[in-house]
RNA sequence: GGCUCCGUAGUUCAACUGGAUAGAAUAUCAGAUUUCGGCUCUGAGGGUUGGGGGUUCGAAUCCCUUCGGAGUCACCA
């Protein structure tokens, strides 16, 4: 509707005031106002020399004779509220009812392709509840990219090498008894992880005993055996020890297929794993080269350097004095090889807000060095997720591993729907399927729904709640549309002619002219939260249609038939937007 | 201490990026129905957008200042 507003507002401003304006600023009418559209007069008043009432009267008139889809308009202020007619809505209906992904864009052959990188973990302990916002976030935008119409890799970066995998290696090696997953029945993760533990436990000793003949703490703490014969591990690693190596690659791969299951409960997947003991010399050869580009300098020390103070920022270390490579080194180095792996237009870095300055520090680095692609890259930065009681800490076990979280949703999803016993012609099969559907949705939809840049606080309680602004809710207002579908048994293809909307009616098409619209919005802003609300918006307006008319209750046939084809494409739609947010709508529950 | 982010009903979140009287949900309270105080429906109260100043037709949004919270300032990743 927009679009046919501009082009005729365009003419407008040319006829009667001698003017050429591009844009013009809409919003939807408030509902104390008579209006489904309005035009905000305020900011023509720059090109235009007038009074925003007439200015206002004077478009609206203009608009209702030369346009048939606006019946009326009235003026408030500096606000012109447009009247569209029921025959555009209707018109708009049943042009789009049958659409199955409607709002999704296919990506053409030569669209834009980025890259998403998320997840990221570290291979000596289980993924967590930060990976789990990490995650959703991650895919989820990945997802809202593509149904926008760009092509999308998603990726993530392991980090498999350094002093703590070797702690592990180091209390499996001494305290394991030859223990694999297969004779534990543990999970690799969680197998690995408990050694993790254990090395600090052990460490700890060590330096409590240290301390106690008289030894400083924190010389206590370089000290230790336990550390130096972890690092004297990681040295013998990074030589190349067939031994270490060995060790190395199996217990890896023990977490390996730990977070595969994970991952899959999640539902997340990537085109595309990277491993830092791949690709951590990878930015030498860049940095090299940007020295005699004069990007970087170098000390008398032999350290390599980029001076950032002209941008507001400060110097920063790209290369050791050894010529050994820091975090830094590597991701430039990452950076390039994806470029060349998927040649992307542009990437997305779903990491911490810790990191907002490491990321801000790299792209420029990558500007520098004069790649078109870091003109488009963007670091979703997310807060921290805390619990109703405290902060996560590893150290204590204040952690919530990422498995125990998914299994507790599921069974909170199982005893409430229990309790609403509307499953019972299904097998048990199929009720453990809709629970672990409910537990899920109520997860992701209560992380994905809050801005990212928020911190977040976690109550596994109110999340499955089937009230209000929550997963359950709008998985449930879904399978409802669902039973009067089965129903109604309507033929989607008739169309509709002869209908005078209800305002309700109305409502809902407006919020579904806006659903492509919004999936465009929340693409460019990343923003998961856009697509969720939306989401919610309409499942309320569906709502508030539901108590309003009986849809079986229509005075004629064709209203039935109406009511139930604008009950199927709201549940289309619903569907498309909760699957944005990774979310699966159940058909019954 | 320097820099960055956050601060909105009791609570969890919105506010189309500068637009109309800041909206939902939830909790609370009051009615209706229900002899179950639990389910459902109707309605109400609840806000100086942390405080102060500025910019303009107009500010939760932009600028300055101040308070509170978090993060970051490694030849760690």
């Amino acid at each position: 509707m927009q679009a046919l507003l501009i082009t005729t507002l365009k003419k407008a401003c040319l006829s009667l005031f001698e003017t050429t304006i591009e844009n013009f600023e809409f919003q939807s009418t408030r509902k104390e106002f008579d209006g489904d559209i309005t035009l905000v007069v305020f900011p023509l008043l720059r090109s235009i020399k007038a009074n925003p009432v007439q200015i206002g009267e004077q478009l609206g008139a203009y608009l209702q004779e030369n346009l048939e889809e606006v019946t009326d308009y009235n003026v408030v202020k500096g606000f012109l509220n447009i009247v569209i007619s029921d025959t555009y809505y209707l018109n708009f209906f049943n042009s789009q009812k049958n659409k199955a992904t409607y709002g999704f864009v296919n990506a053409p052959k030569d669209a834009p392709a980025v890259l998403v990188e998320y997840s990221s973990p570290n291979t000596n302990k289980p993924l967590h509840l930060g990976h789990i916002r990490n995650n959703l976030l991650g895919y989820s935008v990945a997802e809202i990219l593509k149904a926008s119409g760009r092509n999308v890799y998603k990726t993530q970066i392991i980090n498999d090498r350094g002093i703590h995998i070797c702690k592990s290696m180091l209390a499996w090696q001494k305290y394991g008894a030859g223990q694999t997953p297969e004779s534990t029945g543990l999970k690799g993760d969680k197998l690995v992880g408990n050694y993790y533990v254990r090395f600090d436990k052990e460490y700890k000793k060590e330096v409590s005993e240290l301390t106690a003949q008289g030894i400083s703490e924190e010389e206590a703490k370089k000290q230790a055996p336990l550390l130096k014969a972890a690092q004297e591990m990681l040295l013998k690693w990074e030589k190349g020890d067939a031994e270490i190596v060995q060790l190395w690659k199996q217990m890896n791969q023990w977490v390996y297929d730990g977070f595969a299951v994970t991952y899959d409960n999640l539902g997340v997947d990537f085109h595309k794993n990277y491993y830092e003991s791949n690709t951590y010399k990878l930015g030498k050869n860049a940095v090299e080269k940007g020295l005699k580009d004069g990007v970087f300098y170098q000390k008398e020390d032999g350290s390599v350097w980029i001076d950032l103070t002209d941008d507001g920022l400060d110097e920063k270390l790209v290369l050791r004095s050894d010529g050994t490579s820091v975090y830094m080194t590597q991701d430039i180095g990452t950076a390039m090889q994806r470029s060349e792996d998927f040649s992307v237009d542009g990437m997305v870095y779903t990491v911490g807000n810790e990191q907002d300055y490491h990321f801000k520090v790299l792209f420029l680095i990558l500007k520098k060095l004069g790649y078109t692609w870091a003109e488009d890259l963007f670091h979703l930065s997310y807060g921290m997720v805390d619990l109703p009681s405290g902060k996560m800490k590893s150290r204590e076990g204040t952690v919530v591993d990422a498995d125990d979280l998914i299994a507790d949703m599921f069974q909170n999803a199982k005893t409430i729907s229990e309790e609403l016993g509307k499953l019972d012609t299904y097998t048990d099969l199929q009720k453990e399927q809709v629970y672990e559907t409910i537990g899920l949705g109520a997860l992701k939809y209560y992380i994905l729904k809050v801005d990212p840049k928020k911190r977040i606080l976690f109550d596994p309680k109110e999340s499955i709640d089937f009230q209000g602004n929550t997963g359950p809710f709008i998985q449930y207002t879904y399978a409802r549309i669902q039973s009067i579908v089965r129903k109604s048994a309507h033929d989607q293809n008739i169309a509709i002619t002869n209908v005078s909307l209800h305002e309700k009616e109305k409502e809902i098409l407006k919020l579904l002219e806006q659903f492509p619209d919004t999936i465009q919005q929340a693409a460019k802003q990343y923003s998961p939260a856009l697509v969720a609300n939306y989401t919610y918006d309409l499942v309320k307006a569906y709502n508030s249609f539901f108590q309003n008319v009986s849809i079986f209750g229509a005075e004629t046939p064709e209203l039935l038939l109406f009511r139930a084809q604008l009950s199927q494409w709201v549940g289309n739609v619903v569907a498309g937007g909760m699957s944005l947010l990774g979310v699966n709508v159940p058909e019954r529950m």
